[in-house]
DNA sequence: GCGAGATGGTACCCATGGGTTCGATCTCGG
DNA sequence: CCGAGATCGAACCCATGGGTACCATCTCGC
């Protein structure tokens, strides 16, 4: 299915298509894709490619950036689900069992890519997870933890601890749970200490 | 300083100086360090490196076990220092934060290596954090918790977690310290709950 | 001192893969 | 209906890098 083959021939829609395929095969395979593959697999020429992004790197680091994005927002769209900010983490953390227990789950795809190539995604690393904490650290405010940025700190971790292991693990859904548990006991942890 | 030169010439000695510099180059710069420039940096020649490690895949099989083998034998000295279990776990964490501050920190060098390469080291990855959860257990039987491995998963979930984070973070430490604390107060919950 | 095995150094072979170029084709706006 | 821009396909260029071959040299045990 080429990409421009009797449709609209719009530059935009090329890019959107070639970015996903690209999203997609890196995240299984990795960024050593050779561009020469992705072309095949959406039916798109190297020059288109080079065309739109410059460089592999320059498709690496949009691939990056998109990512992140689309996490964050799906992220976010969960924490704005339920209404007390327990239940807003367990959703965060319902989520993650999920997607943990995916089949083709392979980890974090910003994480990967950060380790395979830290010169381009490292600091999209930081930025990613920099949001993430804010993020938690907005719900761990609403808690009324004594420590929101602290809690907030562990729960990040949590989370992309169990990112790492349940990757090598016979057994995903059951590290996703124990962090879920771990999460909830912490958070309850800190706003017992405090005033509700 | 060429790995024979006015040396004992000694095949088993040459080829642990290899295996060291590979892993130190293999962690710094990622599993793509061209064979020639290994051979540069140690003063080998790259007939020397295949005819000890076979290939580039066996060298990296090699470093990944070797670096299993290093990390899995410092954690149990460490776990097998302190006296109570707590004191245990909290010298394992007090090693991890002193870790996640160094400055040439890069993460975990299995995990990296089995995101490059996960058709070697993703069953190695998978052997390490095994081992790594067995040895939490060890210690979470030891402080009587009502469900050993559940508190030993999210231990380690707590310690992968960290070394995640804190690879991107602008205050690595401060991520340590987090995570010592969560592991803590997991701890304690998990104790608390059930008989001394 | 002498031969076997280990090593360094170099040159080499060749597959891979990023990036470019060019011509033919297609779509769409004017 | 026609030109501008987008696209495909394929050929091409060239740097990189894994792996091999060869030779001189060095060490060590006998």
């Amino acid at each position: 299915m080429p990409v421009a083959a009797g449709e609209s021939l719009d530059p935009a829609r090329t890019r959107a298509t070639i970015l996903a395929a690209a999203e997609d095969l890196f995240y299984r395979g990795g960024l050593g894709l050779p561009v020469k593959e992705l072309c095949a697999a959406v039916g798109a020429s190297k020059e288109t490619v080079y065309r739109h992004f410059g460089s592999k790197d320059g498709l690496i680091q949009a691939v990056v950036v998109s990512r992140s994005d689309r996490v964050i927002g799906k992220l976010t769209a969960a924490a704005e689900a339920g209404a007390d900010p327990a239940a807003r983490l367990a959703a965060i953390f319902a989520d993650l069992v999920d997607w943990l227990a995916e089949p083709d789950y392979l980890g974090c795809a910003i994480l990967n890519a950060a380790t395979e190539r830290s010169d381009i995604a490292g600091p999209l690393a930081t930025t990613h997870l920099g949001r993430y904490h804010r993020l938690l650290t907005g719900i761990a405010r609403d808690a009324g933890a004594a420590d929101p940025t602290g809690l907030a700190r562990q729960l990040l971790i949590l989370i992309e601890g169990a990112i790492a292991v349940a990757r090598h693990d016979p057994d995903p859904r059951a590290t996703g749970l124990s962090a879920k548990d771990a999460a909830l006991a912490l958070l309850r942890a800190s706003t017992e200490s405090s005033g509700t």
